[in-house]
DNA sequence: AACGTACACTTAT
DNA sequence: ATAAGTGTACGTT
């Protein structure tokens, strides 16, 4: 499969995105960049002008993909809006633990958002830095209203 | 603080 | 091939 590659910025943070047309492959926050274009969808909504990447599709929930029951529920959580572990293993019948293992293995954050999934007790992880995870809150929260799906 | 949970992964039989 | 040991971006008591 053919696909291109590059980055661009979110905070201090360099966004990692593998995408061809319409299809995202993997996106990681990384400190260093990579030279190349990101998906303009992508570029978008890291710059809050838009809060829905309904339209792209993510390897993650292609139905031979180990987790791809939670990653999809993951999609529908709304903009701006968050779950909790707890809240997703329910709705597929598993436990919170393995929630949080497939979110750790998210291959594309931000199309699965998983940074909307928190735990019950506070923020719960986010990796390389949970920080990237209250900035994209934070920024949700920010826009939510003017950016109603 | 300890335990329960539902796995996944590694290492040892 | 199978089993045991260890680890998880959690939740409940």
């Amino acid at each position: 499969m053919e696909m291109t590659g590059g980055s661009c910025r979110f905070g201090l943070w360099y966004v990692h995105v593998w995408w061809k047309d319409d299809t995202v492959y993997q996106v990681r926050f990384s400190p260093e960049p990579l030279d190349g274009p990101v998906h303009p969808g992508i570029v978008r909504f890291l710059a809050g002008k838009t809060g829905d990447l309904s339209y792209l599709h993510s390897v993650a929930t292609e139905p031979d993909h180990q987790y791809s029951d939670i990653y999809r529920r993951v999609r529908d959580i709304p903009y701006g809006k968050t779950s909790t572990y707890g809240e997703i293993a329910a709705l597929v019948g598993t436990s919170p633990r393995l929630v949080g293992l497939a979110m750790k293995r998210n291959p594309t954050p931000l199309v699965v958002p998983c940074h909307r999934v928190v735990s019950v007790a506070g923020i719960g992880g986010f990796s390389p830095s949970v920080d990237i995870k209250e900035a994209l809150l934070a920024m949700e929260k920010k826009n939510k209203l003017r950016l109603i799906q």
